[in-house]
DNA sequence: GTCTATATCTTGATAGAC
DNA sequence: GTCTATCAAGATATAGAC
């Protein structure tokens, strides 16, 4: 283990009723900071189990194999994106703008409270098997499209103007994973702050025209 | 060692002539491809000994530890990106739109021609000690000195509009970033097509105007 | 510079008692 | 569910011959 801190975050955080109770979600808690700070394969089952309070022989109490833990925080991490994205999307109303708006901003504020969780969902994903990624990346898949319908609904209408919808999903998308990456409570902004600027670049990327301007 | 491809990548390449010659360059080579793959704590010494084809104690007359060929790679990186960024600017003229689109366009194209050193430098940066990685951390913030200059004195000049230069660097910064991680030959596009709808996107993150729009 | 051989430690995981 | 004890393998790194 080594010294340089991976994350500015500090608190370390579950979204609430996904995580299961007891020594399991202890686990799952203790493997989030570990695997984000170190990786996957920086940590020992030993590294988890010290800083649950048990002994690592214990942990396979509650999973099979170490990286079991892993894929249960990558989907966690899927699932809470995804539905967030499902539920800003339903309460948006119909104007493109509006939905890629909100979008981004459920986006952004995902990665702004979950840091930890996005870090760990992203970046070591790879050490996972096929099968043991097929589900978070199946999530992954369908929010991309979500984005992508609302990219293209709003071009199809004239409401943005954008030469390819894919390469805009792309750039709209990293500027929300980034947040997890340095966003953090040393940074001079607030997270609806950011949710706001980002949801405004991302409005600006497409070029989006409000209803009074089209009219002109 | 896992099965799932990190990159869609394939060929393996460093900067030409900031690479050491003979073995010493085949390790960087080797590990390299390891690292971005498997991650840093996922390589051992022996995985890159035998894609070199020398034993792995026979490393140790290049290198005297593995972290040390992760510092070489991830100081490498760094400092491409840094001097594609400068030269960018040099024969990018005065104005700021011309400016900003030559940076990011260096800046996609760097993360497009170098997605695997992109990726060591950038996410096994956290295996290093603070002084391993101090040199290139030093280098990264030059770099983002470099836009955010460009950024101020476009807003300063009322080419920009821009309500907070930090958090358009930062969405400008991650889009290119990202680069790294999707493009590929198995992408539709060329180099040269992302790089210019990726300036076309920061210049409208900043609300570039013409020059002859702003007489108007 | 490369090798064989090895020291030393840590790893993920299991056996079996309580 | 937790423990102690342990296994077998893999890790980084070194010693010393050629």
């Amino acid at each position: 283990m080594n010294e340089p801190r991976r994350l500015a975050a500090v608190a370390v955080e579950l979204p609430e009723g996904m995580t299961p109770p007891g020594t399991r979600g202890q686990v799952l808690h203790a493997a989030l900071a570990l695997f984000a700070e170190y990786g996957f394969h920086g940590t020992s089952i030993r590294d988890i189990a010290r800083r649950v309070g048990i002994t690592s022989a214990s942990l396979y109490a509650h999973y099979p194999a170490k990286a079991d833990i892993l894929a249960a925080l990558v989907l966690l991490g899927h699932q809470e994106l995804h539905t967030r994205l499902q539920r800003a999307l339903v309460t948006a109303g119909t104007s493109p703008g509006g939905q890629l708006a909100a979008l981004v901003r459920a986006h952004v504020l995902a990665h702004a409270d979950y840091p930890l969780l996005a870090t760990v969902a992203n970046s070591e994903l790879h050490a996972l098997t096929a099968e043991q990624a097929a589900p978070a990346l199946a999530l992954r898949e369908q929010s991309r499209h979500l984005l992508l319908e609302v990219l293209r609904h709003g071009t199809a209408t004239g409401a943005f103007t954008v030469a390819d919808e894919l390469l805009a999903a792309v750039a709209v998308g990293s500027i929300g994973l980034r947040v997890a990456a340095w966003f953090g409570p040393d940074q001079p902004y607030t997270r609806e702050e950011v949710a706001d600027a980002f949801a405004e670049f991302a409005l600006r990327i497409v070029d989006a025209t409000t209803a009074r301007e089209r009219q002109r």
